[in-house]
DNA sequence: GGAACTACGT
C-alpha cells in the first residue's frame, strides 16, 4: 500500500493589499480643504452677506467666526444665513462645522422649521445618520420638506422598509407627498416588494391627480414591474397617456421579471414604432434577463449588437455579463471579461468587483483575488460592504482565514452577510469553535443571526463530525420564535449525515422532514443522492418519482449529482450515458463541473487513459477543477501523474491555483522528484508574495492594462 | 423615475 500522506505546502501568510500600496504611481488623493482662521480686524462690521460669501467660498471656519462676531455685536442672525452655512457644510462635507453650527442654532430662541430641516439634511448627507434622526424626532413642527429630507436619507441608505414606515407616519401627521416625494416612496415599495403599499399609493396618486406627472406614473409602473405583477403593470401601462422611454423600460422589465423574454423582445422592437428609441438601459434590461435565464450567449450577442448600433456597453452591461457568466459556471470567461472591461476603459464599481471576487472565490484562485482586491483599493472602491463581504468569502474559500478575518475586522458596519461569510469560512475550514465564538458575538451585536447563520453552524458542526451539537442547534433555531427553520436547515442535516456515511440517519431526517410537512426541494434530493450511490436503483426511483411528484425540473446540479453518484458507484458506462443525455434531452449545456465530474468518474475506476482522451475532446478549456480531478485520480499511478504534469497545459494554466499547486507538490514529493517539488513550493511562495500589478496575472498577458488602470485610478 | 450584486445547500 502506498503511503498517501497528504503533505501541505507551508506557505507564507498572505498579506492583504492596503490602500497605500503603490500609491506613488498614481496621482495624489484630493487634498482636503484646509481651514485657516484669520481674524478680520480690518472690517469690524460683519454682515450676514459676508458670512454667506465666506460659506460659498468654502471658508467655513471663517464663516463661523464671522457668525460669532455678529452674535457678539448683539444682532440677530437671519435664518437664511444658517441655511446657507448648513448648505456649505453639505457641499464641502464638513460634519465638524455642521455640529458647531448646530450648537449655535440651539441658542436661538425661536426654532425655525426651515433651519431645522436643513440641519436634518446636513447630518444625513454628511454621514451622521443618528444625529439626523435625533433632530428630526425632536422637531415640534414637521413640514413636507422635513419629511422629504428624512425619507431621502433613508432611501440613500437603501433602507426601504423604513421609508415606507415613515410614509405612514407622515400621513398620520397630515402631510401629503408631492410629485418629488411620491417617486421616492414608490421606489422604496418596489425595492422591498411591498405591493400592498404600492397599490395604496397608486390610488392616492390618482386621487391627487398626480398621474399627470410622468415621473410619478413611471414610479407606480416600476412597483408593479419589479414586484412581478405583470398584469397590473400592463394595465397601468395601457392606461398611461404619456409614455417616455423610462415607461417603456419599466414595461420591458415587467416582462423580463416573469421570464417572458420573447414578449420583452417584441416590445423592445416595437419601441421604434412608438417613436421611442431604446437606450442603453433597455439593452441592459434585456441582457440581464437573458443572463438570468442562463442564456449567456444570447446576452453576449445582444452586447455585440449594441456595440454595432453605436451604443457603448456601460458598467451595468459589463457587470451583468460578468455576473451572468460567473453564475452559469463560466467563471474564467467572466474574469476574462472583467479584464476586457478594464481595457475598454470602463471603471468597475462595487458591484462589478463583488461579482469578480466571487468568481475567484468559486475558482479558489487566490492570486487573482488578491489582484482584484488591489485593483479595487487603487480605484477607491472600498466603501462598499458588499465588496468586503465577497472578499471575506474569497479569502476563506482559498484557505486564507487570517486574511479573511482581517477584512472582517476592517468592516465597520457589518451586515448579516459579513458575519455569515466569516462564520461559513471558519466552518468550512473545520474551525467550528471559532465559528461558534463569532456566532455568539453576532448575537450580542446589532446584527442578529438569520436562518442562514443557523444553517451554516449546523452544517459546520455535522460536516466536522459533531452530530450532537448540530442537532442541538437544529432544535434551538425556533426557540425564541423569531426565526423559522427552512428547507435548507433540514438539508444541512441530511447532507451532513450522508457525508458522514450515516445513510440511515439521513433517511430518518428525510422522513421526519416530510412528516413535518416540509417539502423537500431539489437540494434535498441532491444531498441524499450520493448516499444512494451503491443502490443505484433506489437512486433512480428517488430521482424520478420524487422529482416528478414535486414538479421539479432536473437542472445542472441534479445531473452533476447523478454523475457523481455513478462515480462513487464506479458505474462508468451508465454515467457516460447520462452525461451524453444531458444536452440531448434537457436543453442543458454541460458546464465545467460536469466535465470534471466525468473525469472523477473515469478516475475513480482507474480508467485514466479514457479520462485523458475525454479531456482532449472537451469543447471548452479544461480548468483547475478538471486537472484537480485528474491529478487526484492519478496519485496512485505515478507514471500517469508525471505525464500529466509534464504536459505544458497543466503547469501553465493557473499559476495561482492552490489546489493544483498542492497536488503538484504532493505528486512530485511522492515520486521522489524533490527538485520539482521545491520548484512548485517556490512558485507558490512567489505567487503569494508578488501582488503588485507589475507582475500581475492580468498584466502579464496585456501590457496595456497598466496604463488603463492609471487612467481609471485618477 | 428605469438596469447590475455578496452569505447556507451542489
Amino acid at each position: 500500500m502506498e503511503n498517501l500522506m497528504i503533505t501541505c505546502i507551508s506557505k507564507p501568510p498572505v498579506i492583504i493589499p492596503t490602500k497605500h500600496d503603490n500609491l506613488s504611481e498614481f496621482s495624489q488623493p484630493p487634498t482636503k480643504l484646509s481651514f485657516t482662521y484669520t481674524k478680520n480686524t480690518n472690517n469690524p462690521k460683519i454682515t450676514d452677506n459676508h458670512v454667506k460669501y465666506l460659506a460659498r467660498s468654502g471658508r467655513l471656519a471663517e464663516a463661523v467666526a464671522a457668525l460669532d462676531s455678529i452674535a457678539l455685536s448683539g444682532s440677530q442672525v437671519r435664518p437664511n444665513t444658517f441655511i446657507s452655512l448648513l448648505q456649505a457644510c453639505i457641499d464641502f462635507g464638513s460634519l465638524d462645522l455642521g455640529r458647531k453650527l448646530h450648537a449655535r442654532i440651539h441658542l436661538v430662541k425661536e426654532s425655525d422649521p426651515f433651519v431645522e430641516t436643513k440641519l436634518v439634511s446636513m447630518y444625513a448627507k454628511c454621514g451622521s445618520f443618528a444625529d439626523a434622526r435625533k433632530v428630526f424626532d425632536e422637531m415640534s413642527q414637521k413640514n413636507l420638506y422635513t419629511w422629504s429630507a428624512m425619507i431621502g436619507a433613508y432611501s440613500r441608505l437603501s433602507r426601504w422598509k423604513e421609508v415606507v414606515e415613515l410614509f405612514f407616519l407622515m400621513m398620520e401627521d397630515g402631510v401629503l407627498p408631492d410629485e418629488f416625494l411620491f417617486p421616492r416612496i414608490l421606489q422604496a415599495c418596489a425595492n422591498c416588494g411591498d405591493v400592498r403599499t404600492g397599490r395604496l399609493l397608486h390610488s392616492l396618486v390618482i386621487r391627487l391627480g398626480m398621474v399627470c406627472y410622468t415621473r410619478v406614473s413611471n414610479s407606480v409602473l416600476a412597483v408593479y414591474a419589479k414586484c412581478g405583477k405583470l398584469r397590473s403593470a400592463r394595465r397601468f401601462f395601457d392606461y398611461m397617456n404619456e409614455r417616455d422611454r423610462v415607461t417603456w423600460n419599466s414595461m420591458l422589465l415587467a416582462y423580463c421579471q416573469k421570464s417572458e423574454n420573447d414578449e420583452a423582445y417584441k416590445l423592445f422592437n416595437g419601441m421604434w414604432g412608438e417613436g421611442i428609441e431604446p437606450c442603453i438601459v433597455s439593452w441592459n434590461i434585456l441582457i440581464n434577463s437573458y443572463n438570468q435565464l442562463g442564456r449567456c450567449d444570447v446576452a453576449l450577442g445582444l452586447m455585440k449588437e449594441m456595440e454595432s448600433s453605436r451604443v457603448s456597453p456601460d458598467v451595468f452591461t459589463w457587470t451583468s455579463m460578468i455576473s451572468g457568466l460567473a453564475q452559469n459556471g463560466r467563471r474564467w470567461q467572466a474574469l476574462f471579461l472583467f479584464k476586457e472591461m478594464l481595457l475598454a476603459g470602463i471603471k468597475p464599481n462595487g458591484v462589478t468587483i463583488t461579482s469578480a471576487v466571487s468568481a475567484c472565490a468559486s475558482l479558489k484562485v487566490l492570486k487573482l483575488g488578491l489582484e482584484i482586491h488591489s485593483i479595487a483599493l487603487r480605484m477607491g472602491i472600498t466603501d462598499n460592504v458588499l465588496v468586503g463581504n465577497s472578499l471575506i468569502d474569497m479569502y476563506a474559500k482559498c484557505g486564507e482565514l487570517e486574511a479573511a478575518r482581517q477584512v472582517f475586522d476592517m468592516i465597520e458596519e457589518k451586515d448579516v452577510y459579513t458575519w455569515n461569510s466569516m462564520i461559513a469560512g471558519y466552518c468550512q475550514a473545520g474551525y467550528c469553535g471559532k465559528a461558534y465564538e463569532l456566532f455568539i458575538k453576532m448575537q450580542e451585536s446589532d446584527v442578529k443571526p438569520n436562518v442562514i447563520t443557523w444553517n451554516t453552524m449546523i452544517s459546520g458542526y455535522i460536516q466536522n463530525g459533531d452530530e450532537d451539537r448540530a442537532m442541538d442547534l437544529f432544535q434551538q433555531i425556533e426557540q425564541d420564535g423569531k426565526i423559522r427553520r427552512n428547507t435548507a436547515s433540514w438539508n444541512a442535516l441530511i447532507a451532513g449525515y450522508v457525508q458522514l456515511g450515516a445513510i440511515d440517519k439521513a433517511f430518518g431526517v428525510f422522513r421526519q422532514m416530510q412528516s413535518c410537512s416540509i417539502s423537500p426541494n431539489s437540494v434535498t434530493i441532491l444531498s441524499i443522492l450520493p448516499g444512494c450511490a451503491n443502490l443505484i436503483a433506489t437512486k433512480k426511483t428517488l430521482m424520478q418519482s420524487q422529482m416528478r411528484k414535486l414538479g421539479l425540473k432536473p437542472n445542472r446540479g441534479t445531473f452533476l449529482s447523478i454523475i457523481l453518484a455513478h462515480s462513487i458507484a464506479k458505474m462508468v458506462d451508465e454515467g457516460k450515458q447520462i452525461f451524453s443525455s444531458i444536452s440531448d434531452n434537457y436543453d442543458i449545456i454541460p458546464a465545467i463541473e460536469h466535465y470534471s465530474a466525468m473525469i472523477d468518474l473515469y478516475g475513480r475506476s482507474g480508467r485514466l487513459g479514457e479520462a485523458m482522451e475525454f479531456i482532449e475532446d472537451m469543447p471548452i478549456e479544461p480548468d483547475s477543477s478538471v486537472w484537480t480531478s485528474l491529478l487526484t485520480a492519478s496519485r496512485i499511478h505515478k507514471d500517469i501523474a508525471l505525464a500529466v504534469l509534464a504536459g505544458e497545459r497543466s503547469l501553465d494554466l493557473e499559476p495561482g491555483n492552490i489546489v493544483v499547486n498542492q497536488l503538484m507538490y504532493q505528486i512530485y514529493s511522492l515520486c521522489g522528484k524533490l527538485d520539482d517539488s521545491s520548484k512548485v513550493r517556490k512558485l507558490e511562495k512567489e505567487s503569494t508574495l508578488r501582488r503588485s500589478l507589475g507582475h500581475s496575472w492580468i498584466e502579464v498577458r496585456n501590457k496595456k492594462l497598466q496604463e488603463v488602470l492609471q487612467e481609471l485610478g485618477t
